[in-house]
DNA sequence: CTGAAAGCGCTTACAG
DNA sequence: CTGAAAGCGCTTACAG
């Protein structure tokens, strides 16, 4: 605890709304008024054009803290995350960050790399310091849910379903798999495996039914020994790719549930002499910068992780907290063929 | 502007330090104390129990704006960074909020890649909505630089040296670049090149420094024509391959200031046909997840990023705004060598 | 050992 | 058309 008197923010005394009301030579209740565009003020032009004037000319910015204290809105809005190294959190928090600028809010992100876990960002959170949060991704115990419900903040899943919550914002991933597997199918496949995700993720179950539908459509039948759940990244992949290929009649094509993954299986199965997509075509959910440049460029699924981002955001602060919320993003999904796909060799 | 009177947030009246007081039959001045463990606070233990009995019963969180208003601190530090695409600033950012978290402080990130640059979030910051910022890697333009000063806001460039501002902390780059670079070295090696980021990013410059430390230690003298500046990332890299292969005496293995523009190296290379380690060996700064399931796996220098992150959240938040902060994180860097690096062919 | 009071900087009915 | 006043929930000298 530092608390010497001269700590940089006591530098020079902050200009407040009464020092901008004295310049004027109004009532500080007209400039609030002025600030925030008070649509019921009636005010003389000449007497606005001298707020705006001593406004611009103090550099007036609302304290934060005091408009907070009245208004019970703190202005910022909250956003868990599990881990900021995955790419994917990167676009829904660039997407959350503008709409929420649009908005006049900040956006904070927490995750739970830094240790503790959601509960200890709960309680940073404290009262008051975010409007709602959005959660997205990884696993909120009920506990943790039980907490956000008694502090009455308004909270909102995303890019996954809460159980039973009834909030929740999530993109179209059944009809990005059957994209992606309706591409495999268009080359010839017919043995396609799924590289799937964690038992418990909702976007890796989406996928898969995804994935059977479009088997399905094609009146093809799931082969259970061709669908390997694991972790989303890349130690998930290698360990599908081992799953997979020492099965009885192995695939010639494999549909992956996430890019991260599909970093591992390609990587796995050059390891193991398979070429791609000679041998074996691969597919994955989610495009990345990183995946042009992948050993060879890999065929992706862009999903609109910006737009969920966003509209989280935009739902999450006008959806009143009690009203429930069961969206699906409907951008445009689009199907990126590089060189990873081809089709089967016969 | 949904101005409906259920909205979610008036549900429950939030508990107050008035109801705690209440509840425990003290003033709320007392409750406080307790709250903040006031060290000059002389208080029955009795007293105190009931306090705490009350805090417990009643769930009571600090209205974290009315203490912001009062203290004139917000308890929470800014980050500031070019793009949360980029897996390095993943990295510091984990640090910073292991750090603020520490310290009992929330962390708000705020990215360029939302489109208006550090001029709007500046402005979102406010006054008082944090109580420092910390710059991290990218570009703040003069005037940038000034408002924050106007603002008298305490400010610290991370990974970089901001101009003239003796306040900065960075890693030891041109530790880093040595090590990678006596790797290729030792390896017998002696026609390297540098693949090195934008001119204008002091990482860069810090990391062609220890390149060309190493190889004079090593008797060696820098050729121009090994080296190439371009940014940090994938088409960077791709573009110093094109550059440098098409030279009269191409090199035999290659520095790579960032992993980001590796990966561009090593797709580039494969493309020209260029076997790796074979032909040439490829080493980068910045150990990734990622790095491990590259093809081939990338020999990498891991660099103390979340150290980094962590101790510019401590110096912001303890010495004065006006103090120099010159430091240099010393904790241990480590070649991690994988399989892109082997002896030249001869 | 504990309480009463002032005040941080705003916003918002209300009065004139 | 503009002003005076109350109050959001805290913290902190100060009084007793």
């Amino acid at each position: 605890m530092t608390q010497s008197p001269r700590d940089g923010r006591s530098r020079a005394r902050r200009v407040t709304l009464a020092d901008v009301a004295r310049k004027a030579g109004v009532d500080k209740a007209v400039v609030s008024r002025v600030v925030n565009a008070d649509p019921l003020l009636n005010i003389r032009p000449e007497t606005r054009a001298r707020v705006n004037a001593a406004l611009k000319e103090l550099d007036y910015r609302p304290n934060v803290a005091a408009r907070s204290l009245r208004t019970a809105k703190a202005g910022t809005v909250g956003l868990f995350i599990p881990d900021f190294a995955n790419p994917v959190y990167a676009e829904i928090i660039t997407g959350a960050e503008t709409a929420a600028a649009d908005l006049g809010c900040a956006l904070m992100v927490g995750s739970s790399t830094a240790g503790r876990g959601a509960r200890s960002y709960l309680d940073l959170l404290g009262q008051g310091r975010v409007d709602g949060l959005l959660l997205a991704g990884g696993t909120i115990t009920g506990e943790e849910q039980a907490t956000l419900a008694d502090r009455g903040l308004p909270w909102l899943f995303v890019n996954r379903r809460g159980p039973g919550s009834g909030r929740h914002v999530i993109l179209d991933d059944v009809l990005g798999a059957r994209v992606a597997v309706d591409h495999l199918l268009d080359l010839g496949h017919r043995r396609i495996a799924h590289v799937g995700g964690p038992p418990g993720a909702d976007t890796a179950h989406r996928r898969h039914d995804g994935y059977a539908t479009a088997l399905r459509s094609a009146g093809l039948e799931e082969d259970p020994r061709l669908v390997v759940q694991d972790v989303y990244g890349p130690d998930g992949g290698v360990q599908a790719v081992r799953l997979l290929l020492d099965g009885p009649e192995p695939p010639t094509a494999m549909f992956v549930a996430n890019v991260a993954s599909a970093i591992g299986v390609l990587s796995a199965l050059r390891a193991r002499g398979v070429s791609v997509p000679e041998e074996m075509s691969v597919v994955a959910v989610h495009d990345l910068p990183l995946a042009e440049h992948l050993i060879p460029p890999l065929t992706t699924v862009r999903m609109p992780l910006r737009a969920l981002g966003a509209r989280a955001t935009k739902l999450l602060l006008s959806v009143p907290a009690d009203h429930p919320v069961e969206e699906v993003v409907r951008e445009p999904i689009e199907l990126v063929v590089r060189q990873s796909t081809a089709g089967p060799r016969r």
